[in-house]
DNA sequence: CATCTATATTGACAAACATCGATCTAATAG
DNA sequence: CTATTAGATCGATGTTTGTCAATATAGATG
């Protein structure tokens, strides 16, 4: 058992990820959940009823979506009643967001980070 | 067998989705393959040798990972002689980078929007 | 209290997935 | 052709995940 690339443990698979951006990439690489975050998206506030009858997973399917959901910390839940209601946590979409705009491509880098690429003495030198 | 929610087929399981951004984040959603993403969004170029010595995982690992991220479009592999670089594919970031867009918070949606939620007309109406 | 409705939880099951060792393929060098 | 190196593919294995039916919980209401 040692420590893997991401910091997570390993013991024949990866360890549940501790890194937030990829908790949440993993809550959002579903179409059902997907699905729940652009209505979530698009209504602003939607109450957990409105999610179950309009698609074709059943009651305790959504509920554990929404589970995940929560978990992740992409959406927040309310009590209001009977009926609990669901919305996008802002700082989830800002995180998203972060990441897109991390993977933009960027101006050229300092040659300071360059230099810290590995070398290959045992192999020639790559054109370019 | 039925369709399902995002238009796949349902046969005890979500079928392998169709919606390409769906594809894309389940291809982001793990913290080897978001790593070597990360590392292309930096250095813009990178042989597979490069991503195989410096991680803990196996070459065929990280090989089955680059297959993975190659067949969701994130990534574009080009041979150079013995050697095959990888880079993001612009696409995808931009991709990314519109559903961050969508989901995020916007104006109040106009009536006609709002006219297409489901009917309550069972339960008592909820205040707001 | 009993009843009803909205959600959550449990348990089970099959499909998908991440991982590795072994092997195969492709390109280059001698 | 042989040897070497970079990568991909194969097969097996253990883990995770998405799904549902059944059941439980929680609030509201009578």
């Amino acid at each position: 058992m040692f420590v893997n690339i991401d910091g997570g443990l390993y013991n024949g698979r990866v360890a549940r990820s501790i890194d937030p951006t990829v908790r949440m990439l993993q809550a959002l690489a579903d179409p059902v959940r997907l699905s729940i975050v652009r209505q979530l998206a698009s209504d602003g506030d939607v109450c957990a009823c409105d999610l179950t009858c309009c698609g074709t997973v059943s009651q305790p399917t959504v509920s554990h979506h929404l589970r995940v959901l929560r978990e992740a910390g992409v959406v927040a839940a309310e009590r209001r009643g009977t009926w609990i209601h669901y919305s996008l946590r802002s700082d989830a979409i800002a995180r998203l967001r972060a990441l897109a705009v991390s993977l933009e491509p960027r101006a050229p880098r300092p040659v300071s980070e360059l230099a810290s690429r590995r070398l290959r003495v045992l192999q020639p030198t790559r054109e370019e």
